[in-house]
DNA sequence: TGTACATCAGTGAACGCGCGTTCACTGATGTAC
DNA sequence: TGTACATCAGTGAACGCGCGTTCACTGATGTAC
């Protein structure tokens, strides 16, 4: 049957939210169409009437997720006397290693997105945007310049992550994150 | 029919090989059980002769790719004089990037893995060895402890071929590996 | 040393399963008069 | 304002396909005598 047409909108962007989330937590193809349309409380078939095909959705779905990394990112700069400390105690965190489906896309969905040669703008994009800001609203040091320097903390923290979710020892992951932490929060 | 033992040793290490290699390049849930038994001349019915399960083949297979990843970080410190610049030269290259069947199994399969509980030893044991190793084989500087140093320099290294791989701007991806490795090199 | 037999790696057809996708159908919504 | 009709999001069965896995069979190898 038809339904209203703000309803049809709002049911597609929950779509593609709900598989930004999956798609983090469970791998790209991991999670199947059916999957996603259970999560949202509808039957496969209708998928089709909001993607062309799997790979619409996943295209979609990787911008949200950027989009949605974009905005943790601002937010956990908060602290206006020491954003970088406040933005690196809140990637590098427990917290964020485990909370997947909510964190930057980056260290979720990275190497997926290397794979397929499709969506990697919109990672290379966040990239761009999470250097030059943190180039410009950052305090950094004299060895070498901001902007190298901006490009060594992107590389680490999205590494540290990645490792932090992959050893086995806990203490070893929690070693990964405060040391990383620690290294680029001294550099200043 | 029957085969010679020695021959069958050989082909279960050539199954496990090959793996190791398509596993990393195209991911692990990409490459199906067929293909592998393509790539070494066999039929698919043969593989459970060799492998419990799919499963059974990619914990071998992590765990030889780790063994070659070690190898790999060995040869690269081989320049006595300065075996942390060797060694970061030929990580952060744009020739390891393009590699990923023959590179650091990190950079390829980390996020594969943190989702795959099973695997996750194999892995934790290589970021000890390597951290421990560099420790160990480099100059580090007075900021923070060695370990600390070291285990950023990991993390940058894995983050930053995993980015230079994912991004589409080909100059942003050289700038990835370029900034990271200026700035791990110059910490000494 | 020669003969008879058990072993088992490899073949290729077949299994059930879940995938992405299609389709005939439904029925409330939106539109035309 | 009321009536008639076109629209189209959603349902659920069905499609072909490739996956991991199983199995009856083959025949050279390795073993026992």
């Amino acid at each position: 049957m038809r339904y209203p047409a703000e309803e049809t909108a709002e049911k597609h962007e929950r779509l593609i939210n709900l598989a930004a989330g999956m798609f983090r937590e469970r791998g790209i193809d991991a999670v199947s169409v059916s999957e996603v349309m259970k999560a949202a409380g509808m039957t496969h078939g209708a998928f089709y009437s909001h993607f062309e095909s799997k790979d619409d959705l996943v295209s979609a779905a990787i911008r949200e997720a950027m989009k949605q990394g974009n905005e943790a990112l601002t937010s956990s700069m908060s602290d206006p006397a020491s954003p970088k400390t406040a933005f690196l105690n809140s990637y590098l965190s427990i917290m964020h290693r485990d909370m997947i489906k909510e964190g930057c896309p980056m260290p979720a969905l990275a190497i997926e997105i290397g794979r397929r040669c499709k969506d990697k703008t919109a990672l290379g994009d966040h990239v761009r945007r999470l250097v030059d800001r943190a180039v410009a609203s950052f305090r950094w040091s004299t060895r070498g310049s901001k902007r190298d320097q901006a490009i060594l903390m992107t590389s680490a923290m999205v590494g540290a992550v990645i490792l932090a979710r992959a050893v086995d020892d806990p203490s070893l992951s929690e070693e990964i994150l405060a040391a990383t932490r620690r290294q680029l929060v001294a550099s200043q």
